[in-house]
DNA sequence: CAAACGTGGCA
DNA sequence: TTGCCAAGTTT
């Protein structure tokens, strides 16, 4: 299909079709800085919520730049892929200090900051700057890949390449337009993963994948890891209005964030079963619950969480047992009241702890 | 460059 | 119920 006529369609389809969205009434480049990145992987519906939270906590730069990461991290709480708020906040420092407070203009210097990759860096130069630079995106993989018939595979890096430069073909560098928006809202919206609805499309005649059947094979995506169980039994120590809570070490799920005290298996268990004592000695301290379970699924992996309530009745006597479970960086808080970013589960919400 | 990183919606 | 995967970046 020509450059021409795809930009056409596409464009006309988005002027009948584009959805209301806050960051779009802007070209102020931190208001679109905050939406990419809570965007990142991530559906509008979920994300909007939090991008008006920011917007209310932290209105300008400055003020995302001079606060705590722990409030950061609060307010991020619930939204996934925690990396995304220390970068975030980083970002606010860093355009402060290495910028005079000024968003970089283009995409190269763009690339430089915190948290902002090719995808991100584009947007911003577009939205807020004007640059023509093609956002790759996968709502642009999957649209390119139907129409243009691409069968490369987009987890590839050398696909990244070969979708831009068709975007710099298809975009019109001197009425750039909505281009980029709209390649994104029609992925989005209009030519979904699961059932587009092919028919009725704006690209029906002309684009590759219908005419062959291949809407379900496009974009080829190769996944390769295989799922893998974890199952962490939470002890949950609970003394009048406080419970025990740690840090959740570096390297694994959750970094940073705080949860409890637990014992992991690669099956399910009960406590007589777990790999240390921690069960047996239990049993003799009001070991209660076990009925909760929080199921966390992710592409590859399962997380299955069951707490346990444990009642301390004195916290003197509890710290032989503190001992004894070598238990590390933990402290007694009221949730509602910690200044720390709490890792929200379902237990939490069910006991009002 | 493969793997890790969260959560929720949908069929 | 289970699998897929969404406005990606970092290591």
């Amino acid at each position: 299909m020509d450059a021409k006529i795809f930009r056409e369609r596409l464009l006309g389809w988005y002027q009948e079709h584009q959805r209301d969205l806050p960051w779009r009434h802007t070209r102020d480049p931190y208001p679109i800085w905050l939406s990419e990145i809570i965007l990142q992987q991530t559906r509008v519906a979920q994300g909007l919520p939090y991008w008006e939270k920011f917007m209310q906590a932290f209105p300008t730069l400055p003020d995302l730049a001079s606060a705590e990461e722990q409030q950061v991290l609060r307010l991020w709480q619930g939204l996934g892929y925690y990396s995304r708020a220390r970068n975030l906040h980083a970002c606010a420092k860093q355009v402060m200090e290495e910028y005079n407070g000024q968003f970089p203009r283009t995409y190269d210097e763009l690339l430089k900051l915190k948290g902002v990759g090719k995808y991100t860096a584009a947007a911003i130069a577009y939205f807020a700057f004007g640059e023509a630079v093609p956002v790759v995106d996968g709502n642009v993989y999957r649209l390119f890949s139907r129409v243009f018939g691409i069968e490369t595979d987009i987890a590839s890096s050398k696909a990244f390449n070969e979708f831009f430069n068709l975007g710099l073909e298809l975009i019109d560098t001197q009425r750039a337009g909505a281009f980029n928006q709209a390649s994104m809202e029609f992925g989005a919206t209009y030519c979904k993963p699961q059932n587009p609805p092919c028919l009725t499309c704006t690209f029906a005649s002309g684009c590759h994948a219908l005419a062959t059947g291949q809407q379900a094979k496009l974009p080829v995506k190769i996944k390769k890891t295989k799922v893998k169980d974890r199952y962490f039994h939470y002890l949950v120590f609970v003394h009048a209005d406080q419970v025990l809570v740690r840090t959740r070490p570096v390297g694994d799920i959750w970094t940073g964030l705080h949860d409890f005290h637990l014992v992991e298996t690669t099956k399910p268990a009960t406590p007589d079963e777990w790999p240390t004592d921690l069960g047996k000695l239990l049993m003799g301290h009001s070991l209660k619950g076990g009925d909760v379970e929080y199921k966390h699924l992710l592409s590859h992996r399962r997380l299955h969480a069951r707490f346990y309530e444990v009642n301390v009745p004195e916290k003197d006597a509890f710290e032989g047992l503190a001992t004894q479970l070598e238990m590390q960086a933990v402290t007694w808080g009221n949730l509602e009241n910690l200044a720390k970013p709490v890792l929200i589960l379902r237990f939490l919400n069910d006991r009002e702890i």
